[in-house]
DNA sequence: AAGCTTATTTCAAACGTTTGCGGAGAAGAC
DNA sequence: GTCTTCTCCGCAAACGTTTGAAATAAGCTT
């Protein structure tokens, strides 16, 4: 902190009126004379004051600041995540710090104990993929810090949630895919202890079981980046499973396996159509342009920071927990409307 | 910030001593008695108490907190910046907060506004394609508080910089493209308000006028982003100016005028060979892959924020300022490597 | 002129922490 | 028994701000 930004204390002195006067007047509180008012605001303006917002934190044992924690921030739909979650904080006045977890456990546990100790007014949370194990989160809450979660929640921990209804985005991927003449679907699924990657698998089987259609355990695989999904694909095609769809839990795996396919001369959507989720700044340029669900990142931010600061601003915050759920809608494209032939 | 958050006065009432001695004992300071300091953590265990970071803060007049601003953070490269600063920042015990300014002056403002009254120890910046006028950094500087500039920097405001090699990029980019054949190249260029719009420019150039080609004002197009590339594109086509390579100033350039080329039915990189700039999440997926500079924007953001650390640490920081120039590299790929015909 | 308002200002404490200094008590030196 | 030297701890001030309460000064009554 620099030395040469400029106090209350400095105009009292500069004054010679007391620095609760010069606090008063910058307040413009009845209590004080025009004239003081005057002379304090203007060179306020000149020496280009700006109240310490760390004594304020202090003595209002209020940061008005927010904590993010966010497993990857360069991948779309988190990034749109912050920019949503900064507007709304910076126009209520919140300023935001944000923890990237990089997936790992050990990394969300320090941030917790980061942000708790920047005593932030509240925590944004989406939790990594290894997350298992949720006493961090009870420790936040036994410091009656207010928790949203977005997009990955905590099966079972009762708090404030934003997702997007996964189960029936995926159901209707998966029926927009029957319908468009697939028989056989393959799902590349996310890590089932995240809620999300169950919904997706869910939302899969429901419209594969509703079409009276065969559902196969192998036919689920864990894959759920660029490069699990080339391997799936290389193993799909060397053990020659016949297929003719796969929806991915993911834009990147969805990618990954079109590359895969293309490059081994497999035509897409022809032969195989292909349909990802959370659509981001990729779909669009690939060739095929890739189906996928839009998760709306930025409305996703947005909401859940209006509901954590509802909760911060309340005097008594003992009202119940609310899950709001967001429609994610399926963005057709290219890569799963195979042409008449 | 929350009321149940304990302090050392807690435990300072819970064992009957004074604030101060739970200090001292929980610093290990030789002052106190072995049995104090096994009781004071213990019990500060028990009660999982954390130290205030805000009353620290205020006390040590420095915040342990840098300020970063950035255009717009959903941009691959901007995020990796990010990842790279939170990194270093946090192994080095600093918390980071993130102001986009979105590519907007006026936000630019408030971002510098913002930070100084949360009295951050240092600040990372990029300046928005907007600005054009530089009081507000100035007033950083009066506030004494270290800048470091990234990427965008201010021509002529003397502080640390780190920037890749733009020209030098720029020009082997362009060089490749002469070397694979093109001869008449076209450039999409940034603003050229912002340095690294001229830089890429004017290797852009110079590699043309080394090879003695021809270079011509109306080969230089405003261009910067999807959308402006399609039309430049469109343009290109219907006024049948007769090229055979586009560079572009940044990848989601390169990739519009890809796509509205192959559109129209002109083979790239056959007919147009087409290089961006920046590689990033895209530049792999398209159809041919794109030949980008690979700007290492993780890399960037760790030598920005230990350049910044360096300096908010030194006890005299009045020594010269540093520029750093990260070299970028070429990655060749398909869309600038013509098939031999 | 003494008392009473009213207008304006200052005092002091507080937020949670650190730290120089002084002090109480015990132990050792002579 | 007095003086010195440790050991261990508490006091108080400070960081910058806010705010209830007390103080001051000036103006009005009567």
């Amino acid at each position: 902190m620099s030395s040469g930004l400029i106090t209350i204390k400095d105009i009292a002195r500069e004054l010679r009126i007391s620095p609760s006067t010069v606090s008063r007047a910058l307040k413009n509180h009845p209590d004080i004379s025009e004239e003081t008012k005057i002379a304090v605001n203007e060179l306020a303006r000149k020496l280009n004051y700006q109240p310490n917002a760390v004594a304020l934190s202090l003595k209002q044992r209020r940061s008005n600041t927010i904590g993010v924690i966010i497993p990857e921030i360069v991948h779309y739909f988190f990034s749109s995540v912050i920019s949503g979650i900064e507007d709304v904080a910076y126009d209520a006045g919140f300023n935001v710090i944000i923890c990237q977890s990089n997936e790992k456990y050990d990394r969300e546990v320090v941030n917790t104990r980061t942000l708790l100790a920047n005593r932030v007014d509240g925590i944004l949370v989406s939790i990594s993929k290894e997350t298992q194990q949720f006493d961090h989160f009870y420790k936040i809450r036994e410091n009656e810090v207010p928790v949203v979660f977005y997009d990955r929640v905590v099966p079972g921990f009762e708090a404030d949630q934003v997702i997007v209804d996964d189960f029936d985005a995926a159901y209707r991927a998966t029926r927009h895919m029957i319908e468009g003449g697939c028989k056989k679907i393959v799902h590349f699924a996310g890590p089932q202890n995240l809620l999300i990657g169950q919904l997706r698998k869910e939302g899969y089987l429901k419209a594969l079981r509703e079409a009276g259609l065969e559902t196969r355990n192998e036919w689920i695989m864990e894959a759920d980046n660029f490069e699990k999904a080339r391997l799936a694909v290389l193993n799909i095609l060397d053990e020659k499973v016949n297929i003719d769809g796969i929806f991915a839990v993911n834009d990147t795996t969805a990618i990954g396996a079109m590359h895969t396919l293309q490059k081994r001369g497999v035509k897409v959507p022809n032969q195989i159509a292909v349909v990802g989720f959370s659509d981001g700044r990729l779909s669009g340029i690939t060739d095929p342009a890739l189906t996928s669900v839009d998760q709306h990142g930025y409305e996703m931010g947005t909401v859940a920071t209006e509901i954590l600061l509802k909760r911060i601003l309340a005097e008594n915050k003992n009202y119940p927990f609310e899950t709001r759920v967001l429609n994610a809608n399926l963005v057709i494209r290219g890569s799963s409307v195979k042409e008449i032939s």
